[in-house]
RNA sequence: GGGUCGCUAGCUCAGCGGUAGAGCAUCCGGCUUUUAACCGGCUGGUCCUGAGUUCGAAUCUCAGGCGACCCA
């Protein structure tokens, strides 16, 4: 279908009123028809942008987080689209997940259909900010065309030996019902979603093997050049790498038995009191002194009640307990006693460690309260006196037989080589990093395609036999489990290897699973033949920039990151990394009330007085503070409200303006409307100029003038609004490509704006067009609308949008003339207009000559003269 | 306890060795079909504190304070 761009509004500005939403939705519809916003395939020589947003969780209502989160890439996208680039910025739904499971059972309706109107929902919504998402590249996690090839990378990933089953202990949800992944739970053992206290228990689970490739997930980080600091910190925290040796200490009286420890601190080895293994290390059973089994018993009781957060940390209380058993230290032979203790993770490093209290703090704290003896071992380099205990810093051996008077640095590897030429010792590295949980006990997620079978074991369903649907879920009953496992006629199957009955995996995928390739799709997301192809992610991927919320750290970012890794070792892509650059927008924060007395929050609607705000049930005093936005604080603000009542241009102004991407933002409803009042400024700009000047005859052209200021016949006024705007590209082309600085852009642009009113009556058409088309394009990013509307007035061809933003000439940014600071001593003194060609003894020689010298030194001439061309000259006396 | 980041106008933030800046808010004025909108203008700063380096420090260094986040 082919539409004609319009040559001119419907309705004539000059004697209208800016009535964001009939000129929103007007632009809105022709883009569509257009098909301004579909991706242009590349053509030779043009260089691909892929800008990606997270993709949202279809809940139905899109928040103000949400639209902060895709305005910023929209902007990044707009911005590479004006500048000729081939652009990628699609949008999809991780639509998998709980709530729509809960939503289903407690609303009666199928999750699909609940997930769908949602989409929809908030699709309408999305729509309204005017956002350049190529909407045929949509795609979503539940839908089985998409599901299917998250099942076909799971068997890759199964044929490569990283998906695996092990029985372990792992996080329950009791609240959710299902287990979780560790990156999951919070460090005060809470669930991420539910935010219920996750249980321990012992069941047989899938795993992904990220730990395969923990190491390079360590080192890439460093190649991530663009990835905000503490994000990489974060990440390298919970890989959580040390270095150390591996011991064997033989149990006392039963030959054969050894007790492997893992430490970061061989050089302290001669300075163990005791050895501690993990509650559940196998060897307790076997070496346990049999008249301690009940005592032993109840004790594991009281430590599985904890979280490892509780029992790891440095801070909390130590419990522990005697099995009456010893182990004997290999380095010196001393017995030494064997305790269990609720500080020792069985899953970390070996599940035992040696300690030494005079040197590390949990075992200090451990020795002291359990009275066992403290051995001091390491020296301090300097301050000999000081021998304050614990010492857990580095410094010389004592008390350690040959090893005495060594660094600590020599002496874990002297230890550790001696260790590994006796045969009781090695170097080791221990990673805090565990296998990703991916098994699900619920209904709503990806069905891993395995069979279950009695002869075999678990079987992969071939590739041709994919997907393995979901089945319909008839009857939701919040009294039964709705997980796979009571569809016992879904389960039923034939093993494709032996042929006998067998049955499907009745877990479900981690729906982080989902979310960890989709940006992959996203390249090719219609293919029916494959996941995607290899030359289309080489044409866009990495992901040239990514946004989204600072929470998924080390969820989403890791998964990500493991799942590419893994995928580049099967060959199927060739990237090692998925996102190039990453930005993490702050949160969308709003005034709260609060009773402090009740701890209940009130809505703003139902406080009177702003200044010092009631409670108007219990009249207690109420604080106010800022905080992010939910519906249980009564401050969230409907995107919807905001469009309806200043347009989608205003509401992306005042998110990008108010506070820069990354930080929180403070909602504020007079800061709203100063955003509103610019673009009715900015109205009021265009509209001057248009009364002014007549376009129908005689328009200025797109290009801009090049050049040096005083060569173009251009009067005072006209050279110095000229070096303006082309400062202006600059300033903004450079907050947009470097630091992503949008609300000091918007700054700028204001500046231009009064800029330009300023000059108005003074400088002529040419110029005076020049300066708007350069405004006019410079805003389009941020507000996409009133600028193609602006566009086409002043008389521009097609889509402002299209491959026209504006390059800085680099001459119109020379000052014919600046203002010479003087200053006396350092301080300043006067204000001189000097020629920029002026040179440094000229420079000099003004200064000296000039009537701040003479009334401030007095005739005596300067001992010391500092000048710096184009800024200043200051005289020392 | 450790790490990271921050502290500049009432608020949100620029500036990162050389003149202390922007937007919003406040205040004042103008205008009009005055529960207010619009236009114009003026205010407003021990640049967290202290010491150091420098001719000159918001900017660099060190120490301290406060705050946020992360880790233990």
């Amino acid at each position: 279908m082919k539409v004609n761009y319009p040559s001119s509004s419907p309705k004539q500005m000059s004697e209208s009123v800016y009535e964001p939403n009939e000129l929103e939705g007007r632009w809105q519809k022709l883009w569509h028809e257009i098909g301004l916003d579909e991706t242009k395939s590349q053509k030779p020589g043009q260089k691909s942008f892929y800008a990606l947003s997270m993709f949202p969780y279809p809940s139905g209502s899109l928040h103000m987080g949400h639209v902060r989160n895709y305005v910023i890439t929209d902007v990044i996208a707009r911005l590479h689209r004006m500048k000729g680039d081939a652009v990628l910025h699609p949008m999809g739904w991780d639509a998998f997940g709980l709530p729509a499971e809960n939503a289903a059972i407690e609303r009666r309706i199928d999750p699909s259909v609940w997930t769908k109107k949602n989409i929809s929902e908030m699709k309408k919504q999305l729509k309204r900010l005017g956002l350049c998402i190529d909407w045929s590249k949509e795609l979503t996690t539940c839908d089985v065309e998409y599901y299917k090839w998250t099942q076909y990378l799971f068997l890759i990933l199964f044929k490569a030996g990283l998906a695996y089953q092990k029985e372990a202990e792992v996080n329950w949800d009791p609240v959710d019902k299902t287990v979780l992944a560790n990156e999951q739970v919070d460090s005060e053992g809470n669930s991420w979603r539910s935010g219920a206290k996750v249980e321990k228990k012992q069941l047989k689970q899938w795993f992904l093997s990220i730990t395969t490739y923990a190491d390079e997930l360590l080192k890439d980080l460093n190649g991530l050049k663009n990835w905000p600091e503490r994000v990489k910190t974060m990440q390298e925290n919970w890989i959580g790498r040390s270095y150390g040796s591996d011991f064997d200490f033989n149990v006392d009286g039963f030959p054969g038995k050894k007790i492997t420890i893992f430490t970061t601190r061989p050089d302290t080895l001669f300075g163990v009191s005791y050895i501690v293994l993990a509650p559940d290390h196998p060897l307790v059973k076997d070496i346990a002194d049999k008249a301690k089994k009940i005592d032993l018993e109840k004790f594991i009781v009281e430590v599985n009640k904890k979280s490892s957060h509780e029992r790891m940390s440095e801070d909390s209380p130590k419990m522990g307990i005697s099995i009456g058993a010893s182990a004997i230290n290999p380095a010196n032979g001393e017995s030494v006693p064997i305790w269990i203790a609720d500080y020792v993770l069985k899953d970390y490093g070996s599940g035992a460690v040696m300690g030494v209290p005079a040197h590390d703090n949990r075992d200090y704290i451990f020795a002291s309260k359990y009275n066992l003896p403290i051995k001091s071992v390491i020296k301090r380099y300097n301050n000999e006196d000081s021998q304050l205990l614990p010492w857990v810093g580095e410094g010389l051996l004592i008390n350690s037989g040959p090893f005495t008077g060594l660094t600590s640095e020599e002496a874990k590897e002297k230890i550790t080589s001696y260790a590994l030429s006796n045969g009781w010792g090695s170097q080791k590295i221990e990673y805090r990093l565990r296998d990703w949980l991916i098994s699900r006990q619920r209904y709503w997620g990806c069905p891993i395609p395995i069979i279950n079978c009695i002869d075999c074991g678990p079987v992969e369903v071939s590739f041709k036999d994919l997907p393995v649907k979901l089945p319909d879920l008839e009857d939701i009953d919040n009294s039964k489990n709705s997980s796979l496992s009571t569809n016992i006629g879904w389960q039923k199957t034939i093993c494709p290897k032996c042929g006998k009955d067998a049955k499907r995996e009745t877990d479900t995928m981690d729906t982080f699973i989902c979310s960890s390739w989709y940006f992959l799709r996203f390249a090719d997301p219609n293919n029916k033949e494959q996941p995607f192809t290899q030359d289309k992610i080489d044409k866009w991927l990495p992901v040239n920039q990514y946004v989204g919320g600072v929470e998924h750290a080390i969820l989403h970012l890791l998964y990500s990151r493991f799942l590419t890794k893994a995928l580049n070792k099967q060959g199927l892509i060739n990237i090692k990394e998925p996102f190039d650059r990453l930005l993490t927008q702050g949160m969308v924060k709003a005034l709260t009330y609060k009773n402090p007395k009740t701890g209940k929050y009130i809505n703003a609607n139902n406080v009177s007085d702003i200044e010092s705000p009631i409670d108007p049930k219990t009249g207690d005093k109420l604080e106010k503070f800022y905080e992010k936005m939910s519906k249980s604080k009564y401050n969230g603000i409907d995107p919807g409200i905001v469009i309806d009542k200043y347009g989608a241009d205003t509401a992306r102004l005042f998110i990008l303006f108010k506070a820069p991407p990354e930080k929180d933002l403070e909602w504020e409803d007079t800061d709203v409307e100063g955003q509103f009042r610019f673009i009715q400024r900015l109205w009021k700009l265009i509209e001057t100029y248009l009364e002014k000047h007549d376009l129908s005859s005689d328009k200025p052209p797109i290009d801009l003038l090049k050049g040096k200021n005083n060569d173009l016949g251009i009067n005072k006024d006209e050279q110095n609004l000229r070096r303006l705007y082309h400062l202006a590209i600059k300033e903004i082309t450079d907050d947009l490509e470097g630091d992503l600085q949008l609300n000091t852009a918007i700054s700028e642009l204001m500046k231009l704006a009064n800029s330009i009113s300023e000059s108005a009556g003074k400088v002529g058409k040419v110029i005076s067009h020049e300066s708007l088309s350069v405004l006019v394009r410079l805003i389009a990013p941020f507000a996409p609308h009133i600028a193609e509307e602006f566009w086409l007035q002043i008389g521009g061809k097609d889509s402002v949008h299209k491959g026209k933003w504006p390059v800085y000439d680099n001459d119109a940014l020379i000052k014919q003339s600046y203002e010479l600071v003087i200053q006396i001593k350092g301080k300043v003194r006067g204000r001189l207009e000097v020629a920029t060609s002026t040179t440094k003894e000229e420079l000099e020689q003004i200064a000296i000559n000039s009537e701040v010298s003479k009334k401030w030194l007095d005739g005596v001439l300067p001992s010391k003269v500092i000048v710096v061309p184009g800024k200043l000259v200051n005289l020392v006396p």
